[in-house]
RNA sequence: GCUGGAGUCGUCUAGUGGCUAUGACAGCAGACUGUAAAUCUGCCGGGGUUCCCCCAUCGUAGGUUCGAGUCCUACCUCCAGCA
């Protein structure tokens, strides 16, 4: 489904915006579900991580009662498991893994980043290099490469291939990177041939205003179907980091184009994105924590290095053993509705998926219950009040 | 009752005379940002001034030895077989 960003309001006083995704069928009509509603989705958006295409421990209804927008996959593993032809055979993503709702799959850039280690890629003009984490076998995605596994798996949104540089990595360094990172999104947006998938250029440069400013304009100019912040919450990025290169790359977007925060995650990250301009995120932090044990709660508390961090509380701790109340009061998802902690720590405790599952729904619920809260703020032109109340609170 | 075997942390377990008694599980915490992650890390006899120090400790009590979880003796408990 090809999509088209509806800008409906901008917050007076911080410029957050509230606006559209509207997914359009090949006819250029407004896409529907197959219960008959429309493909719009409200931004801001959290939008859940199911990298093998599934969203961890969750049935798509499942994930449905939380009522997110898009969902993520992964092309790096689905082009490993079970290979992107299989995916095209059994009739697409969406038909796969009976997903109806839109689905963005991440390039494997990330993957270059994340699952090899400096020793084990090589990272060339042509393409990447790397050993296979699962048999060692060697493995090479280019651009081209990566553009063609999306087509076959036919998500909605395609990613550009780029390269995640880490948070360590020097100015020199990045200025290469991201001219490079230029000519592979060139070079995929030349082979994307998915007529009713977008695709979206990706910004790098990491804390660097000029480095950022250069990156966000040369992509642009290439007029992608969105743009996304890439390069961010790596390693031990420092918070600082992150919102300076959300702020040196979105004045080089386009109002009338999707901006997507890639790998943000944590609820202050999300607000402090929304409060720059941002419209979508992902991370695989809510689902991740939950399988930890980890529930989101409503507050703040601070990392060691005193940044504010999300505020939650791990279930498998002695102190929720007798506890029978919901994990916050307030929430409205499936398990605060129907179990305590107590049984959610007995869960955990006895290694039982139902309780990842249980913590998978409130997560993922949280942060997209902070995503309604925030467009309700735009909307009303709250959004400085809200973040008031988010720090303060 | 006799003969043989065995007793090591909450549980199981390594240990056959030599430095700080293994390892696993359980338990108690912590980390996690485009998922190599239902994973990883730390603690896990007691105490303290807790990246260091003190004390205790291999069923109990003695003994041999420079040195004992390990060898010897007695006792206690458990298991197996025989009566």
């Amino acid at each position: 489904m090809k999509v088209k960003y509806e800008l409906i309001h901008k917050d007076k006083i911080t410029g957050a915006r509230y606006g559209k995704a509207i997914f359009l069928d090949e006819n250029g009509q407004p896409a529907k579900n197959p219960d008959g509603t429309l493909q719009e989705y409200e931004t801001p958006m959290f939008m859940p991580v199911g990298t093998q295409a599934t969203v961890k421990t969750l049935s798509p209804e499942q994930v449905k009662a939380c009522k997110p927008g898009i969902i993520l996959a992964n092309t790096y593993h689905l082009w490993q498991r079970p290979g992107a032809e299989i995916v095209a055979e059994a009739g697409g993503l969406h038909k796969f893994m009976n997903w109806h709702g839109p689905i963005l799959t991440d390039s494997g850039g990330y993957q270059v980043f994340s699952l090899a280690t400096n020793k084990k890629k090589d990272i060339t003009e042509e393409g990447v290099h790397f050993k296979s984490e699962l048999n060692g076998a060697k493995l090479f995605l280019t651009p081209e490469e990566s553009i063609r596994i999306q087509n076959l798996l036919d998500s909605d949104i395609a990613m550009s291939f780029d390269e995640c540089p880490p948070a360590s990595a020097d100015y020199n360094y990045l200025k290469n990177s991201i001219e490079r990172t230029l000519r592979w999104a060139e070079r995929g947006k030349k082979v994307h041939n998915n007529k009713n998938q977008n695709l979206f250029g990706i910004v790098q440069g990491g804390p660097y205003e000029d480095l950022r400013k250069f990156s966000a304009e040369k992509t642009v100019a290439m007029d992608f179907d969105g743009y996304s912040i890439g390069g961010v919450a790596n390693d031990d990025e420092c918070k600082d980091d992150m919102y300076k290169a959300i702020e040196y790359s979105v004045p080089y977007l386009p109002e009338d184009k999707l901006r997507y925060l890639m790998g943000v995650g944590e609820p202050v990250d999300l607000v402090e994105g929304v409060a720059r301009g941002v419209d979508i995120f992902d991370c695989v932090s809510p689902t991740r924590l939950a399988r930890h044990g980890n529930a989101l709660i409503s507050g703040l508390r601070r990392n060691d290095k005193g940044e504010p961090k999300e505020n939650r509380i791990n279930l498998k701790n002695a102190r929720f053993a007798k506890d029978f109340t919901p994990l916050e009061d307030t929430c409205d998802c499936y398990a605060c509705k129907n179990y305590t902690k107590a049984y959610i720590h007995h869960l955990m405790k006895c290694d039982e998926t139902f309780g990842a599952t249980l913590l998978s729904i409130h997560n993922i619920r949280f942060l997209i219950h902070l995503c309604e809260e925030m467009r309700e703020a735009i909307k009303e032109d709250r959004f400085a009040d809200f973040l008031y109340n988010f720090y303060n609170l």
